[in-house]
DNA sequence: GGAATAGTGTCTCTGAGACACTATCCT
DNA sequence: AGGATAGTGTCTCAGAGACACTATTCC
């Protein structure tokens, strides 16, 4: 943004030959909730490097076009669907060379949260697209470096750097709906106290107390709001009362703490 | 980091002439407690556009240069300085187009937190660089659009979108000493308590109780450790203890918890 | 001794965690 | 009636906020 100094290779006028040229790609988490368990959509690559490995959904940025608005744009040809009642920020950019074997790709990476979106349809790029259970995949570090294992066994490698990139993603959805009304972003526009609670324990892997999180959603102003009416009939039980998510993304006061020692919940 | 869709107007191969070029850089926001005040550093550009206007540090990311290692570069280049206790990260990309009129530039803004460092040494890049107070500068939106005014009534412009990156970098610090050990990367590696206080008074701007502060730090594990030894004499009154920080950054349990409705600290 | 700063103790109240019983719907 | 889920009340304890006095140094 400054005038480059000299020792960045470039003099004063900007020459357009005188400054690397880089490539810029948004690549997208795009996260939600399956089954009460966290899952993220990646596609399976066609073609070298990486060939047959699975890659966060992303692709260039335009000429012309705005990082946020190329995300949407992704998000929109590998999901098929606009993004209504989601969420979608930045998350960070990663550029490191070499991340890419054959030139330089700087990427700007994205997090979205979508309450539970279809199996990515067919006939579109998202061809090869299908959801993973975050909690299927073993954390970086922990397993064959950076790739992956599913329940199974079986491997699962990520392309790129990617691994990393879905591991930040991972920790700042964990963080984000902890201070933030964040989680109504995994819910449908209507939704009960139960299924915000399931976004909790499926975000952060942990058991939460039916009644002490009723209680905290009631006493934090900006997250939910009942409205008239009840759950839709049909299953057993009683009815629940429905919510509906406050406009816009709010800080929560007091934020909803994630539990320091509770046990990880085991789901398979 | 994927094959291109077609739509992204770059065919499979990556022919390097098929995908929209960019100029990276990195930009700074230098940060320091001077004067128990939050301090940013700024450059006035020489050359138009926005001649005369304040601009963050910042230039070029090399050809084969990882973004960390620019911004450590742009960082000794600006400030003469390697950082040596302080801390940077990455506080996210701006790549609007038209946020430079020249030509498109995708921009990664990093956050420097440092102990108080020297004025800027004449005879290098930062020739034009100086200190500004924060709350000397109004915040965007307040006052003329994302020009700024000192304390003074005269106007700072800043160059180019650095208003707002600045904005962002201001509550990222602030969010960040509240829940992480960093408010030491503020202090040279001894430090007094009242020091450290001094720290969050600064980028909160708020006052904190002396006595809940102490409390506070001292049930805190991996934020500080007393030492031996005692403040260097010299000043009145009782000498104080003397801190050091821990190794590394870590989450602070309990975070340092924001006053809620605390008065904002008048400081001229 | 006086000024200035550092260090310590106590009270109170709010809020989180643990926990058991009642209410309403379905078949 | 019985099963299943929703909704409510209470006790306890830890931690944050407010606050006043003592200790050590320099002059």
């Amino acid at each position: 943004m400054n005038d480059p100094s000299p020792s960045s290779g470039a003099p004063e006028g900007y020459d357009p030959s005188a400054f690397p040229p880089f490539a810029v790609t948004v690549d997208l988490t795009i996260f939600t909730i399956r089954d009460n368990r966290l899952h993220v959509l990646l596609v399976q690559r066609g073609a070298d490097p990486h060939k047959g490995a699975w890659a966060l959904p992303g692709g260039f940025v335009g000429a012309e076009e705005d990082l946020h608005t190329a995300a949407h744009r992704e998000l929109r040809e590998e999901t098929g669907l606009e993004l209504v009642d989601g969420h979608l920020e930045q998350l960070r950019t990663y550029g490191a060379p070499g991340r890419d074997p054959r030139m330089r790709v700087i990427s700007v990476a994205y997090l979205v949260l979508a309450p539970d979106l279809p199996d990515p349809t067919p006939g579109t790029d998202a061809d090869r697209a299908r959801w993973w259970a975050v909690d299927d995949l073993a954390l970086p570090g922990l397993v064959g470096g950076t790739d992956r294992v599913d329940a199974d066994g079986h491997r699962v490698p990520l392309a790129f750097d990617h691994a990393g990139i879905l591991a930040d993603a991972v920790d700042r959805a964990a963080a984000k709906i902890e201070y933030t009304s964040l989680a109504t972003a995994f819910c449908q526009r209507l939704f009960t106290l139960v299924e915000l609670q399931r976004v909790y324990e499926a975000v952060w892997g942990t058991a939460l107390d039916r009644r002490n999180f009723r209680r905290w959603v009631e006493q934090t102003v900006g997250l939910a709001v009942p409205v008239e009416g009840h759950m839709r009939k049909g299953a057993v039980g009683r009815p629940a009362t429905l919510y509906r998510a406050r406009d816009g993304v709010v800080e929560l006061h007091p934020p909803m703490l994630r539990p320091t020692n509770a046990r990880r919940l085991r789901r398979h």
